[in-house]
DNA sequence: CGAGCGTTTGACAGACCTCAATATTGGTGG
DNA sequence: CCACCAATATTGAGGTCTGTCAAACGCTCG
């Protein structure tokens, strides 16, 4: 964690020009929440004003960067404001299966406790804007607010939501189904708070978060989004993701479209707000 | 849901013998959570007296019932006070994914929402007794007392770590690791809050359970329990588990002892309390 | 005793992995 | 602008793990 909490800290709003857009490694245009400020900045504001009383503050990370490390103790909360992060586990042969992608407005920190360490390691995919506030005093904070808790109840269920979601694709899916539950559930992700549904949309990852995540070997994802291509479903290179064929992908992933999906609201906005 | 809120209701605490012991599908012994009372009254205390000012009331299913299905709607939360119960989510083809098992004290009924309808189905294994409030109020409840907020927060986020272990060994690892994780899993789970810590535990499962939640045939569930006994790392047969070699199985199950198991608060019980 | 369920075992097929080589891309420096 | 390098993507051949299908066994219950 060293110098997250260093003196780069900023107490100022998420602005785009005190905030540069990062430097990526290949260009993303402006659809991409990594440089597009719009979702950031509602989140932030909701968020801020409610924990900066708490000691909260804003963060920048570059890409790559580990947020935290499997083992090691972290005693910060850590609020997405923009970019791209993963959380993943690690094995002892060095294979890593990633456990969830973290959007902006996405909560990650309480994976673990001080006295064990983290159970997980939470890696920045690209240059990430992250608002940091202590476990403990967030807890406090919580306790001393049944609007904030619930509201972190809230995000809480959907990531449980979202992970057992993650638990039928890997359990019960084939090689196209669980990389097409996963540009699903990114597209509907990003998209979510989005209103022009472009037909082309950046997504920071390449085949090996796509096979770390579905655990499959980038080989064999190479293969299936060639497969994915040609049978006229999707097509995902370099970043640009597009749903050639929306409903035949939906069952494939086998997502029922009645049934609310990861990114529904469980506990009622009345019961937050 | 249907007789779920009958007339057949209890307001009364759970004593054994107004609620006499399961007619289970095969004998259970005194050590398993489904007989022993020890642990429903502890939790059970604890929660009726939060929440039985706003309504809940204790319920009785029997083994094979639904609490509630996918895809319909469900306005209640229920919190497991005796047996077991399982949570999976069901495909078009018929099949089924288990995603979680739900002992003593566990939290369901937050899957989903009223309008779009619950995302998985439950299932009680055994014979259960469980204490059901509902949604709106809970969550009303919630908002009124911090200290409920952090305590359902803390449970969800104990679920999100289970599920998140769970991604982990369905993506990541082979048919012996993922049945041990399970079987390691459940022993760690039930004896959890048990004294003796006895070498043979009975747990409710049978070989269909464990291929529907990790992810494999029952065939092939059959095969790995073979040869997890050939090789003197456990045994599980009629529901009888031994650890036979808990360290090497720790080992097949890639489970990091220095890391935080699933069982682990991440929320602090000063937090709570 | 027969029906039904869960378990066990075998032969075979298919999905995915491993290893290896090549092509493509993006970045760097001359 | 081109040469060069590293990282990523692509393609092929062969092997392993797991699924599929089928049959038989044991157990419980009616």
């Amino acid at each position: 964690m060293g110098d997250l909490m260093g003196d780069n800290a900023e107490r100022t709003s998420h602005d785009q020009s005190r905030f540069p857009a990062a430097r990526l490694s290949r260009p993303l245009c402006g659809q991409c929440p990594v440089r597009d400020g719009s979702l950031c900045r509602r989140m932030e504001r909701r968020d801020r004003d409610r924990l900066f009383p708490f000691g909260a503050r804003i963060q920048t990370r570059r890409a790559g960067a580990r947020l935290f490390h499997q083992g090691e103790p972290f005693d910060h909360i850590l609020i997405l404001q923009s970019g791209w992060a993963l959380v993943h586990k690690l094995f002892e042969d060095g294979e890593r299966q990633i456990v969830r992608f973290v959007l902006p407005g996405d909560l990650i920190g309480f994976e673990g406790n001080e006295e064990a360490g983290m159970a997980y390691t939470a890696e920045a995919i690209t240059d990430v804007t992250v608002c940091a506030i202590k476990r403990s005093v967030f807890y406090r904070a919580c306790a001393q607010s049944p609007r904030l808790a619930m509201s972190f109840a809230s995000l809480v269920t959907r990531e449980a939501l979202s992970a057992w979601n993650h638990v039928g694709a890997l359990g019960h899916q084939t090689a196209q189904g669980r990389v097409a539950n996963l540009l699903l559930d990114l597209h509907r992700r990003v998209t979510a708070h989005r209103n022009p549904k472009d037909s082309v949309l950046h997504i920071p990852l390449n085949q090996v978060h796509i096979a770390d995540a579905t655990g499959l070997t980038p080989v064999h994802v190479c293969r299936t989004l060639k497969q994915l291509r040609t049978e006229g479903l999707l097509d995902f290179r370099k970043g640009a993701l597009v749903l050639l064929d929306p409903e035949r992908l939906a069952e494939i992933a086998q997502l029922d479209p009645d049934i609310a999906p990861e990114g529904s609201m469980t506990i009622p906005p009345s019961a937050v707000a």
